[in-house]
DNA sequence: CCGTAGTGAATGGTTAGACCATTAGTAAAA
DNA sequence: TTTTACTAATGGTCTAACCATTCACTACGG
């Protein structure tokens, strides 16, 4: 009938306070906090006691800790790294599998074109194709380009995500390719010939993506990922 | 040319030691450490730098933490939590807008429900069935029922991305659904019509997922996804 | 006048040792 | 057998000190 009454400890209770006051907008980011040896004195708490307090916002991401006489803790502008490190965690220790990050992928990359597609400015169309120039020009170098172009071909996806301008779509992505290179080396069959199909799916959704095509895109990136897949499944078995 | 040379607190390697041992399982979940005046002596530091380590891991979800004699840190099972705590922050902060959150979760929906349809088994049909009658009962109990329905709702959603088998959908779904909620009170123009709307998309969804169409689902899970968005665009403005 | 090396002070990082609070198990009492 | 009280182990907190890092200022040398 009645919930256990919740026992906070000292430092959650410093955690929350602090953290709400950067919730709504007491404590704007870029914001120096008092010295550990003030902020003590303000709560009524050992220093030990704070500094968990300060350990866990920043493990959050809330606040950054710099030492020396100008440092202390700062409120921090909030960002994804957060969602992207968790996520990141879980792929490592969950014994996510190739296919299920794969699949996981296929349901992203389909949504980001077409969003991208729809929200490109000229500035956004010039940094795609000025990465797609420099695959192409890995892609020439040949056996020791191949690296550079797999990167390059990262660095493009990613772009799309960042022009989606979709925060979630950005980290989410952003995670998971952090996370998909292991297995790239071990399972993909590198060969020209599928460089060469991989440089012509670029190409096409950033044409697409270009043109404002936005279903378009969404059906070639949506193939492209299939057929990348596909190919890791075939050499993994 | 050359990076500046990383210096580790002391307290973080201690956070990475750890964790390194529970990724690469040599700490199973369920596995206690020793005691906080123990371990201090095993890596030759001090209780209270210890003591941040522990947080920051606690922090993180790797460990548990516990008082009393049999108390101590327990290694956790790796679950979503705090994926879903980030996400949250992130929403609170405006960092992410309901917009953002809807295009994500169109991205998502379709992929999942066309994998359950591949993947789904008799039970999973039974369970899917199960809640789908759960919501028709609150449907017909009128307003008081609505808050039920739309718990309801989501539970089917879940239940398909965990048919889906893939552990990324579910975890980054569970999320997503956790902080949700805060719109749909907000923006939702909740009424009888737009319900038994949602009730018949959801029949058609399981209906597709039970014969094991996988397109079809994908189909109908993303323009119900859409319509719900566009409702909400609607009331926003 | 300008640059540079040195120096001091403020701040976080770490240590040691003590005591308080919580809790599971055990022994004593009913 | 059930209840109560005690005990010991463990995390939670406190105090007080010293170490390490960084920035700003000063004094010296050019």
């Amino acid at each position: 009938m009645f919930k256990t009454v919740k026992q906070n400890k000292a430092y959650q209770d410093v955690v929350e306070q602090i953290q709400e006051a950067i919730m709504e907008g007491t404590l704007k980011p870029g914001r120096q906090l008092p010295a550990e040896r003030e902020l003590k004195e303000q709560f009524g708490i050992s220093r030990g006691t704070l500094r968990e307090a300060l350990r866990v916002l920043e493990q959050k991401g809330l606040i950054e800790i710099r030492t020396g006489v100008a440092g202390g803790s700062i409120v921090r502008e909030v960002n994804s790294e957060n969602l992207s490190d968790n996520l990141g965690l879980l792929i490592r220790n969950r014994a996510v599998s190739l296919r299920d990050l794969a699949e996981f992928r296929e349901g992203l990359e389909g949504g980001v074109a077409a969003l991208a597609a729809q929200r490109a400015t000229e500035q956004d169309r010039l940094v795609l194709e000025g990465l797609l120039d420099e695959a192409g020009g890995y892609l020439k170098e040949g056996r020791k380009g191949w690296d550079s172009f797999v990167r390059t071909d990262e660095q493009i996806h990613l772009a799309l995500a960042r022009i989606s301008g979709n925060p979630l779509f950005i980290a989410v992505l952003t995670s998971v390719y952090h996370n998909i290179h292991t297995y790239y080396e071990n399972y993909l069959p590198w060969n020209t010939e599928l460089l060469q199909e991989n440089f012509s799916d670029l190409k096409n959704i950033v044409a697409a993506v270009s043109a404002g095509e936005a279903e378009r895109a969404r059906e070639i990136a949506l193939g492209h990922v299939r057929r990348f897949n596909a190919y890791m499944e075939e050499k993994k078995v």
